[in-house]
DNA sequence: AAGCATCGCTTGGTATACTTAGCGGGAATC
DNA sequence: GATTCCCGCTAAGTATACCAAGCGATGCTT
């Protein structure tokens, strides 16, 4: 098990260790930036280990990359563009949740709200 | 480290409930879409467990949200990234008032509500 | 009432993400 | 040559993400 054939991690490791060379850093200096142990990077570069999203945000930050950029490296985003999709009903949710200034609760509070206003149409 | 004070986590999984609910959907139904087991859904949705951005992603898929969105729900992606995607800069007040389907009065109030959290930040 | 289906949840286990300690090797400095 | 110091890696352990089985409650049907 543990393999469905399609091995994306292997790559991002790849990717990672690209940038980090590209930077000029060492093993441990990376990790040690991105707050985790040096092996477990080692690992991770090589594939070994598929890291999760926390830590793939922490090395793409300490890497001074996008986590977008990175998650798109995992095969973790998926290639659904939320761009300008015709309808105008969905341009206020993305904007909503585009909102970098409201909580987790605020953004669910106004999409109930705008959603029963929309819905009871 | 049962509580380190900030667990964006928890906050996920009410979004995750409040959207599944929305949706109409029970436990073992987005479960079995987002092909992870039911107690595990239900722990998630209680901030027991941080899911790891695979099953977020899933979920997403199942509820059909972006993944881009869930991910910024549970804090993953940097809310100061430019947000890449296509098109101009949309706040969430001109979108309302763009808004075809809310009538003055909803905008109104879906503008109070809005500003309230904003200012309160 | 009995029976069956489905709800959300608890329990107990397995798989794997992640850490701390330590190894062998190469480039200075003595 | 010996002594640091850094490099990347291995080994072994701990923490936690995740699953399968099953429980009590609720509702529907006979």
């Amino acid at each position: 098990m543990a393999n469905d054939g399609n091995d994306p991690w292997r790559s991002v490791g790849e990717f990672i260790r690209a940038q980090r060379e590209l930077a000029n850093l060492s093993l441990r200096q990376l990790a040690d930036v991105a707050k985790i142990s040096n092996p477990y990077l080692s690992q991770i570069e090589r594939g070994i280990h598929k890291p999760s999203a926390d830590v793939l945000k922490n090395i793409a930050a300490a890497l001074q990359i996008s986590a977008e950029t990175m998650y798109a490296q995992a095969g973790l985003l998926d290639p659904r563009e939320p761009g300008a999709e015709g309808g105008g009903e969905r341009s206020v949710e993305s904007a909503i949740r585009a909102d970098a200034r409201l909580s987790a609760e605020q953004k669910e509070t106004l999409l109930r709200v705008y959603r029963g206003f929309v819905e009871r149409a």
